[in-house]
DNA sequence: ATGAAAGCGCTAACAT
DNA sequence: ATGTTAGCGCTTTCAT
């Protein structure tokens, strides 16, 4: 299919069929001020009768940077993710920049792959949010070792020093339980994703400062860890709702999770939110289609996708700037809906 | 943050540390046959030591491929496009090869400019689902100028000559009616999307045909062009309602549409199943967690995107095999839900 | 089996 | 303002 002769045109082409040197047709198409008007247009004019595009590897390879920005995340298909990409992806066009995608679907083999693959590909920045099973940082390591300016965002790794955009997890989770306790839930408890991750650790820790604010007792079993799936959510709940003292709310970590909870509650013929109440996490679109509608936080996913790309545009691309990483905090937002009790 | 003088190592480097010539180095890394074991192991090491990576840019300036595949989708936060990605993904990745997404959402400007990225990128493939406004086929004609491998899946045109890969949607569509049919509904109508693409024509059709085969009549309005969203649903789902003939059954040509559809029929205090049945497309994963449960059409979209992406590895990469474009079908799966009643 | 040298397409010094 | 030249890092003939 993709013959070698007829190949595509270059700037010697255009130089050439123009009589000039490939250099001003270089400087004329990225309109340097170093060449006359004249050529400017005979260049673009030629360029465009010879169907002439960019070569942007040759670019890259000569200028050592690529103007394309790797990113890793757990999943695209997630409201989180997707949203946060595309408000990466709206800030980089601006810039006429681009994105490499990787999905690491939880894993750290994938992980460490996809950084090789980044780096391999000469991207000028990394941009990630760890998956579940990462334990180790030596990939991350590798990357600050290299110079290649590193953000992480979301699920990040505190450990490591570099340029962070999270939420303000922990606020959410205090306010959510507030409006909990606010409703008049007694029994709360909390089904969060692994405590080896700082957002849900503070998450957590929220959770745990509202209830002792207001003078909770918190039974070692109402904080649940590793729960991740739909079914996580369920099992755990189910448990619970069969335990001595049974919970008259729950917190998750996600709203797959919370619809886990939900099903649950449904299946000991309990009613949401009238005898339990339930919030989520992330404000997936189902969130507002079942029945009773999930109340749920709002990351503002897309705001910390722009937020991150900026960093890089804002503070990193020029380098030289400050090496004191900066971390932005995006606040969360609740969503109340049906599945708590209104007042 | 980026430092000029500590740069990544190359090939130069460790040639230079083992005394060996560069063109050594890199048949070794490269696993040639023409270089003695001894030679290998010893590079491996070094290259280890040094940290070194392959630098693929300036691989692929000189051997003329990327080992990239360019995949636009209007899209990747919807299950189908997000499922065929990962299925595309995995098959390259087995291939070692990777993947630049770009995001349409459904506007022809950025699918053009999409195209443009790609071509400056020297992808070795471009695989494309159309966005909605797309009505010119000119860029996609200027892909297949340059000889760069073009796939077209799920939204294709048909006049573009090139590999695709579809959904049996006719036949899908006809079953999904035969199904509606079968449980005793006898006023179907279909909102389908965009007239102006295959894939919502084909599943006209089929519906069409399911009806004729039938006997049934087809009032005018019965079949809605232009619909696209779980509003634009409500609004025709309750025009229809209102209407004389009012449908007793809604073939929609999205589960978000579908969704809108079953929003209308509540607000008329009709029942599902009882009083109308509704059917949607792709099998989001919140049409099995609303009440009730919606029948969908699932696409297999991860399937679609496995064998999209093979197409490219067993026809297309080593070149100058046929040049007579392939269509693969992949089958659709109804799956049922409470959404229409059981027999 | 190993090495020397050219060149992929572009850009950036450095002349002129 | 324009041209000459070198080189980014790699692969690939072609010699040896």
């Amino acid at each position: 299919m993709k013959s070698k002769n007829d190949k595509r045109p270059t700037i010697y082409d255009i130089a050439q069929a123009l009589n000039i040197a490939p250099s001003s047709v270089s400087k004329a198409l990225n309109d340097s001020p170093s060449v006359s008007e004249k050529v400017k247009i005979l260049v673009r004019d030629k360029a465009r009768e010879l169907n002439y595009r960019h070569n942007s590897q040759a670019a890259s390879l000569r200028k050592g940077t690529s103007r394309t920005i790797g990113v890793i995340v757990p999943k695209i298909n997630s409201a989180f993710f997707s949203n946060a990409i595309s408000g990466m992806e709206e800030v980089c066009f601006d810039h006429s920049h681009q994105l490499i995608i990787c999905q690491t679907e939880e894993s750290y083999a994938k992980e460490k792959q996809a950084i090789e693959t980044l780096i391999t590909n000469n991207v000028d920045c990394i941009i990630i949010s760890q998956s579940i099973e990462t334990k180790s940082d030596n990939h991350l390591k590798e990357v600050m070792k290299r110079n290649i300016p590193l953000i992480q965002f979301d699920r990040v790794n505190k450990s490591i020093s570099c340029h962070q955009v999270v939420n303000d997890n922990k606020t959410a989770a205090y306010h959510a339980v507030k409006e909990l306790l606010k409703q008049g839930y007694k029994n709360i408890a909390f089904l969060g994703g692994s405590f080896e991750m700082d957002v849900y650790n503070e998450r957590r820790e929220g959770y745990l400062q509202a209830l002792k604010e207001n003078g909770m007792m918190i039974p070692y079993d109402y904080v649940v860890a590793g729960i991740h799936s739909e079914q996580n959510g369920y099992d755990a709940a189910s448990l619970l709702l069969d335990s001595q003292l049974s919970p008259d709310a729950f917190l998750t970590a996600s709203d797959y999770i919370a619809f886990g909870v939900m099903k649950a509650v449904f299946d000991k013929a309990l009613s949401i939110p009238d005898d339990v109440g339930v919030i989520g996490f992330a404000n997936e679109p189902f969130s507002a289609m079942i029945v009773p509608s999930l109340t749920t936080v709002d990351q503002n996913s897309r705001a910390m996708g722009i937020e991150t790309a900026k960093i890089y545009f804002d503070e990193l691309m020029d380098s030289q700037k400050s090496n004191v990483p900066i971390t932005k905090t995006v606040p969360c937002t609740i969503i109340c809906r049906d599945s708590i009790r209104k007042k």
